[in-house]
DNA sequence: TACATATTGTTAAGTAATGAACAAATTCAT
DNA sequence: ATGAATTTGTTCATTACTTAACAATATGTA
């Protein structure tokens, strides 16, 4: 992969974390570019330079961090849930401006859907109602169930502000996860 | 004034508070370019389009710092001590990576006496010998005494993580320097 | 000492960001 | 609804930054 130059990885950092700290200031309906430009420290004619408006910068926002819990996910197939949800945890942490923003009663309504999705895929090839302990149990409603769940978890530890450290909430969660699946 | 590139700016910014970390951590003779310009993520060419090294980068440092005290002291020339005091440390707080940088053991040895010498520059003519309470007494040495303290309050209160607010320290500076000049 | 390695300072060609301008579309108050 | 003001999205010439290369010093080690 072709390291991109810094210039550009510096003034998308610059604008997307302007985008997001204005997010957690007003609307994102009463942003303006002008805004994002001014916050971000960037000439206007910079960010049409990487994306078409504001709607394309926050999808391309959300599509990178559901991109990259892919990648997180990909890496821990492996491992058990209390191991494998520690670096979910992690990543959860060190962007909790976008996930506290995203999940906002005001944040982007299409955030929470697009989760939603994501761990519906994620999750969808762990379920085995062939034997064990959900041997007969319908698929979907334990799909939903446990996605409901997680959304849930991480809106709670989120939004209020993150009580418990990753660790305790990767173990925690692992427990819950084994019991279910 | 032509308001600078933002681009400019920014490199600069970059750069100024690169060395500065990079001071906090180890000899100024052991930091390299190199290391500059990785911690300020910035091109090491970039480094050189502003500095002919590392010494006048330092250098530049300095005299930007001892300009702005310059300035402060200017616009706070007709109030009282007291009044005139709380920029100054409000100055000094706002920027106490670069005092505790320069002011520790192994920072920039120039430094103090650069400091030294713009106190005097500033303080030599509030001194008033000819009536007063400093009536009959000697120029130099009051002005020596007091910039002396000024300079060992300042690195006091800086080394020691700034354990009272500007306001605090401006009043009571400020008390002590009315009962001298 | 001699050698390898790291750092310096400079160059050149290519790319990204800038600021300013502009018409078009939108928002807002009257 | 009307006009004023703001915001949008685009363009263009200019400037700054980037990367990679390079020879020349400097540094450290056997």
């Amino acid at each position: 992969m072709p390291k991109v130059d810094r210039r550009i990885a510096k003034s998308q950092e610059a604008i997307k974390k302007a985008v997001l700290e204005l997010m957690s200031e007003k609307n994102f309906d009463d942003i303006t570019i002008q805004d994002i430009s001014d916050r971000a420290n960037v000439s206007r004619g910079t960010i049409y330079l990487h994306y078409l408006d504001k709607y394309d910068l926050l999808d391309k926002l959300i599509a990178e961090h559901i991109n990259e819990m892919r990648v997180i996910c990909e890496s821990t197939s492996e491992l058990e849930f209390i191991d494998a949800n520690l670096p979910w945890f992690e990543y959860l942490e060190s962007n909790h401006l976008f996930f506290s923003t995203m999940l906002a009663s005001k944040g982007a309504p299409s955030f929470r859907s697009q989760f939603r999705e994501f761990l519906v895929d994620e999750f969808k090839d762990e379920i085995d109602i062939t034997k064990g302990k959900n041997n007969g149990l319908n698929k979907d409603i334990i799909l939903q169930f446990i996605v409901t769940s997680y959304v849930g978890i991480v809106e709670w530890w989120i939004t209020n502000g993150m009580p418990y450290p990753p660790q305790i909430m990767a173990e925690q969660v692992g427990i819950l996860l084994e019991r279910n699946l």
